[in-house]
RNA sequence: GGCGGAGUGGCGGAAUGGUAGACGCAUCCGACUCAAAAUCGGACGCCGAGAGGCGUGUGGGUUCGAGUCCCACCUCCGCUACCA
C-alpha cells in the first residue's frame, strides 16, 4: 500500500515504508534456501555511545545496504544483521563518572542506535540482533576461550605491560599510540601485573599465509602482513668471559657476524645482573630503574640519541674468539627476538649511531659501493673482513654462516615474527569474566584424578602463578557452568591498584568449587557435601573489547543457539561473509583477531571455511565541511539526524553515496545534499505528479520513444555494472542524465518509469517503493526481479565522431555507425571547422577509430 | 625512515590510450512573480573582442594521439615506526 502524499513528504514516506518492511519482515534472511544463491554482507558493528549515531556510521551502514539491497534485488538470499559491540571503556567511564551502571547507559544507547538506523531505512534482518553484553551471547565468548585454553593457547604470565594510571587498567600495544592511551589520550607506564596471555603467535604463519587468498585491499593486507612480521635469520650463541651463562641473539644477518664490535641486552634481560660487574653496577642499576620507569613516549621519542651504559662483562664472538663489550640499551626491546643483539654497527644504522654515542669500534664486512657515503651500509655488496665469507654476496655469506654455525652448534636458522602474544585480560568491571577459578596444588592434583568435566577442559600443561610465596593454579569452569554471569554489582569503579574492581565483589569471588563438575557456590553459603568441593577464588580480570567482536559475524548466523555456538547445516549454508564493509582502522586488531579466532575454531572442528571475511571494503572517512576531520572541538560534526529531517534518509543516503568514491576520504558539504534532493523531488514530479498518485505524462499503453528506450537501457547497464563495483557516485550521474531527460519528454511510459524505480531502489530504497506502488508495480520493488537491459537498443545507427587534425579536435560529425574511413576523411574535407586546418597540407596518415575519432596527420 | 594512496575548473568529482572537465554544487544572465523562494531556459577551465592559443602537480620520454603508459622529481594525506 502507498501512502496518500500529494507532495514528495519523505517524512510520511519513509516511516511509512520503514513499518511496512518491519511488519513484513522483508529482509528476514532464509536459513538453507537453495532456491537462490546466499550472500552475506555485514558492516563493523558499532559501539552504542551515547553520542548517537555520526556521519561515519550512516556513510559505512548506507554502504553496505546498497550492496545487500542490490544483491535481494538480483535474486540472493541475502544475509544482513546488525548488532552491538556494547562492552567496553566508554560505557565504563561514563558509569564511573555519572553513577549510572553500565547496563542501563547501554541498553538506553542501543534503543537510541536503532532507532536512529531504522530512520537511514537499512535493510536488516533485526530478528538476528546481538548483544555482546548478553548473556546468551558472552557464555560463547567464554566458550571459545576455554576452548583456547584447554588446547593451550592461553597462559598466565607476569610480565611488563602497558599500565594506564588514568584509566586504571592496563592497555594492549595496539590500543597504544605513541605512548599514550587510544581512548582518551592518556600517559601510559610499564607496570608488571598478573595477566591473561593468548598464543596469538602459534598462528602467525597461518595468519600470514591465509592473507594471499583473500579479496582485500592490498595495502591491508600488506599492513597485516607487516604487523605480523615475519623475518628469517639465525639465532645466535655468544659465551661470555669467566662466566657459565651464554647470551642468544636473533638476527636476520649472521653474514656480518665478523662485524660484531659489542652486544647489547635489553634493560630487563633476566642475565643483565648476573653480568653486571662491581665497578659498574650503579650505574647499570642507575640506568634499568630510570628506563622502567619511562613512558613508552619517552622511550619511543628521545630514541634520536641512544643511552646505554656498560655491564662490565665481555662475550666471545663465536666465529673468531675476540672478546666484545656487553652493554645494556633501551633501544633494545626486551619483548622482539630473545631481547638481546649481537651490534655491528657497520652495517646497523641504530648500532651505528649507539658505536659512534659510545665510541665502539666499526668493522665493516660488506664492501660499500665506490660512491658510498653514508655511515652504515646495509645494502648488497661482496663481505669482506669476514674470513671463510669473504667475496660472498650477502644471501651467499647467511647460507654458509648458518651452515657454518649450525656444524658447531653456535646456532641455527630461525623464523621470527613481529607479532606478539596477545595480553587478554583488562583489569575492568564492563566485559566477559573468565570462566576460571584458581586452587591450591592439592586441589588442582585432584581435579586431574577425578576425571571430570574440569579435568576434561584442562590444558596439558598447567597454568598457574605465584603471589606472596603461594602458587595459585587455574582451572577451567566447564563449558556445561557457562554463562558465567557478569555480577551485578555497583562495584564497578577501577581499584587505581591495577586490580579489577570485581576483585572487591567478594561473595563472587569466594567459591565453592566442585573439581568433577565444575559447580560454584558462593563461599557465603556453607560448604556442601562431597569430597569434590573445595575452596576457590574466581579470576578477576575480564576480557578485552575485541573478544566479543572476534566472532560476532558467526552468531549472526544462529543467534538463539543455547546448545552450540553455530548449528552446523546452518554454518554450511551461510559460509563466511561475502562482504565485510568497515575502517581501515581495524586492520591490525579487529581483523586479524578475529582471523586467528576464526582459524582456531577451523582447527578444533567448529568451523570448516578457512577465512571468516572474503572481501573487505573500506569506506572512506568523511571529513567535516571545513575539510578537517570531524570533531566536537572542531564544531564540524555532522549529525545524519538533522538530515534526515530536512531532507529525508533518501536523500542523505543518496548524498553520502554520491559525493565520491565510497573508499575516498571526502568532505562533508550541505550544499551538496539540496543537490540530491532536487533529484529526488524531480523524480517524484516526473512520476507521482503534483496532484495526484501518477503524473498524467506517465503512459500505460503505446510504445516508448526511441530516444527514451535507448537512455533507460543505457542506464540500466551502467548502473548495474556499478552496482557490481561499489561505484554508487558514477551510477546516480547516470540517473540523474536519465531523469534529466525525462523531465523534457512529453510522455513516459509506465514500464520505464517501473524500471527506473527499480535501479533507483537500492539506494533511495523508500521513494522507490512508494513510486513502485503507485506505477503499478507488484509487491515490494526490494525483491522485483532487477532489469535487464538489451544490448541491441543501445546501437544506434549514427554516432558522433571527433575531428582531429594532428592529434587536435578541430570538429565533430555524425556518421553512420559502419562509415568507412573514406568516407568520414571526405565529411572531414568538407567540414567548414576542419578544412581550414588542412589548407596547404599533405595528408600524411589518417587514423581512423570507429565511433570514437578520425585523427589526420597533415604537414 | 618504511608501506600505501592521491594531485584534473571556484568546489565535490567524471573520463576501456581516442573530442578532458560527465553528473552535482556554487556563481551569473533570462523567464515566471508585486517580490522572494521553488521551478524552468541559458552561460560557466584559463587567456583572447575574435580567429585562435594554453590547459589534468613539475620536467622528460613512448605514441598518429597521454589525465591514463614509462623514467625522474615536487607536494599533500593515511598507516606504521628502534622489530636487530
Amino acid at each position: 500500500m502507498a501512502t496518500q502524499c500529494k507532495d514528495y513528504d519523505f517524512t510520511a514516506i519513509e516511516a511509512h515504508w520503514q513499518d511496512q518492511w518491519a511488519q513484513e519482515k522483508t529482509f528476514k534472511a532464509i536459513d538453507g534456501d537453495t532456491q537462490r544463491p546466499k550472500y552475506y554482507v555485514m558492516e563493523m558493528y558499532p559501539y552504542p555511545s551515547g553520542a548517537g549515531l555520526h556521519a561515519g556510521h550512516a556513510e559505512n551502514f548506507t554502504g553496505g545496504d546498497v550492496i545487500a539491497r542490490y544483491k535481494w534485488a538480483t535474486g540472493h538470499n541475502v544475509l544482513h544483521p546488525m548488532g552491538w559491540d556494547a562492552f567496553g571503556l566508554p560505557a565504563e567511564q561514563y558509569a564511573v563518572k555519572t553513577g549510572q551502571h553500565p547496563r542501563v547507559t547501554t541498553q538506553r544507547n542501543v534503543a537510541t542506535f536503532t532507532r536512529q538506523l531504522n530512520k537511514l531505512g537499512l535493510a536488516i534482518d533485526w530478528d538476528r540482533e546481538i548483544n555482546t553484553t548478553d548473556e546468551i551471547y558472552y557464555k560463547w565468548t567464554q566458550w571459545i576461550f576455554l576452548q583456547l585454553y584447554k588446547h593451550g593457547l592461553a597462559y598466565v604470565s607476569e610480565q611488563p605491560v602497558n599500565w594506564c594510571p588514568e584509566l586504571g587498567t592496563v592497555l594492549a600495544n595496539e590500543e597504544v599510540i605513541d605512548g599514550k592511551s587510544e581512548v582518551g589520550g592518556h600517559p601510559v607506564v610499564r607496570k608488571n601485573l598478573r595477566q591473561w596471555v593468548l598464543r596469538i603467535t602459534a598462528y602467525a604463519e597461518k595468519l600470514l599465509q591465509g592473507l594471499e587468498k583473500l579479496d582485500w585491499p592490498e595495502s591491508s593486507k600488506k599492513q597485516q602482513a607487516h604487523w605480523i612480521g615475519r623475518s628469517t635469520g639465525a639465532q645466535v650463541v655468544f659465551d661470555i668471559e669467566e662466566q657459565d651463562a651464554k647470551i642468544e641473539v636473533y638476527t636476520t644477518r649472521p653474514d656480518t657476524l665478523f662485524g660484531v664490535t659489542y652486544m647489547v641486552l635489553s634493560p630487563e634481560h633476566k642475565l643483565v645482573q648476573q653480568l653486571t660487574t662491581g665497578d659498574q653496577r650503579e650505574l647499570v642499576d642507575a640506568y634499568i630503574e630510570a628506563a622502567a620507569k619511562k613512558s613508552d613516549l619517552e622511550r619511543t621519542e628521545l630514541a634520536k640519541i641512544k643511552t646505554g651504559v656498560f655491564t662490565g662483562s665481555y662475550a666471545i664472538n663465536p666465529v673468531n674468539g675476540k672478546r666484545v663489550p656487553i652493554w645494556i640499551a633501551d633501544y633494545v626491546l626486551a619483548s622482539y627476538g630473545t631481547g638481546a643483539i649481537m651490534a655491528v654497527p657497520a652495517q646497523d644504522e641504530r648500532d651505528w649511531d649507539f658505536a659512534e654515542t659510545y665510541d665502539l669500534p666499526i668493522v665493516r664486512t660488506v664492501q660499500p659501493p665506490e660512491d658510498f657515503t653514508g655511515k652504515a651500509y646495509t645494502g648488497d655488496g661482496p663481505c669482506i673482513n669476514s674470513d671463510f665469507l669473504n667475496g660472498l654476496q650477502i644471501a651467499e655469506a647467511k647460507e654458509a654462516m648458518i651452515k657454518w654455525l649450525e656444524q658447531h652448534q653456535r646456532g641455527e636458522a630461525q623464523v621470527n615474527y613481529r607479532l606478539r602474544d596477545w595480553l587478554f585480560s583488562r583489569q575492568r568491571y564492563w566485559g566477559e569474566p573468565f570462566p576460571i577459578v584458581f586452587v591450591d596444588e592439592a586441589a588442582y592434583r585432584k581435579a586431574r584424578e577425578l576425571g571430570g568435566v574440569v579435568a576434561r577442559d584442562m590444558p596439558e600443561e598447567t597454568v598457574s602463578y605465584e603471589d606472596g610465596g603461594q602458587t595459585y593454579y587455574a582451572l577451567p569452569i566447564p563449558a556445561e557452568q557457562l554463562p558465567l554471569v557478569l555480577p551485578r554489582t555497583e562495584n564497578y569503579k577501577p581499584s587505581g591498584t591495577g586490580e579489577s574492581p570485581l576483585s572487591k565483589v567478594t561473595e563472587w569471588v569466594d567459591v565453592w568449587f566442585n573439581l568433577e563438575t565444575g559447580e560454584t557456590v558462593s563461599r557465603t553459603e556453607t560448604q556442601p557435601a562431597g569430597d569434590a568441593w573445595v575452596p576457590a577464588s574466581r579470576e578477576t580480570n575480564t576480557m578485552p573489547q575485541w573478544a566479543g567482536s572476534c566472532w560476532y559475524y558467526l552468531r549472526y548466523l544462529d543467534p538463539k543457539n543455547t546448545e552450540q555456538l553455530i548449528a552446523p547445516e546452518i554454518r554450511d549454508y551461510w559460509g563466511s561473509v561475502d562482504f565485510y564493509m568497515g575502517g581501515t582502522e581495524h586492520v591490525t586488531l579487529h581483523l586479524l583477531y578475529a582471523r586467528f579466532w576464526h582459524q582456531f575454531l577451523v582447527d578444533i572442528g567448529v568451523l570448516k571455511e578457512p577465512e571468516p571475511f572474503l572481501r573487505l571494503y573500506h569506506q572512506g572517512i568523511i571529513l567535516g565541511e571545513d575539510g578537517e576531520k570531524m570533531s566536537k572541538s572542531r564544531g564540524n560534526v555532522v549529525n545524519p539526524d538533522d538530515y534526515i529531517q530536512e531532507f529525508g534518509a533518501d536523500a542523505l543516503r543518496a548524498y553520502l553515496m554520491f559525493m565520491g568514491p565510497l573508499d575516498d576520504m571526502k568532505p562533508w558539504k550541505t550544499d551538496g545534499i539540496k543537490g540530491v534532493f532536487r533529484f529526488l523531488q524531480k523524480v517524484w514530479n516526473e512520476f507521482a505528479g503534483r496532484d495526484g498518485a501518477v503524473n498524467s505524462k506517465v503512459q500505460d499503453e503505446g510504445e516508448e520513444q526511441k530516444d527514451t528506450l535507448k537512455l533507460l537501457h543505457e542506464t540500466i547497464k551502467k548502473v548495474g555494472d556499478d552496482m557490481e563495483h561499489q561505484r554508487f557516485n558514477t551510477a546516480l550521474s547516470q540517473m540523474m542524465i536519465f531523469m534529466n531527460h525525462v523531465a523534457k519528454a512529453e510522455t513516459v511510459q509506465a514500464s520505464t518509469a517501473r524500471a527506473f524505480v527499480q535501479l533507483l531502489a537500492p539506494i533511495c530504497p523508500h521513494i522507490s517503493e512508494e513510486l513502485w506502488q503507485r506505477l503499478g508495480g507488484e509487491g515490494t520493488v526490494a525483491k522485483a526481479q532487477w532489469p535487464k537491459y538489451d544490448a541491441a537498443l543501445l546501437e544506434s545507427a549514427e554516432v558522433k565522431i571527433g575531428l582531429l587534425i594532428n592529434g587536435k579536435p578541430r570538429g565533430e560529425a555524425m556518421v553512420a555507425k559502419d562509415a568507412t574511413q573514406a568516407q568520414v576523411l571526405e565529411q572531414a574535407k568538407a567540414d567548414p571547422k576542419v578544412a581550414p586546418h588542412l589548407e596547404g597540407k599533405t595528408v600524411r596518415k589518417v587514423i581512423y577509430v570507429p565511433g570514437k575519432i578520425l585523427n589526420v596527420v597533415a604537414n
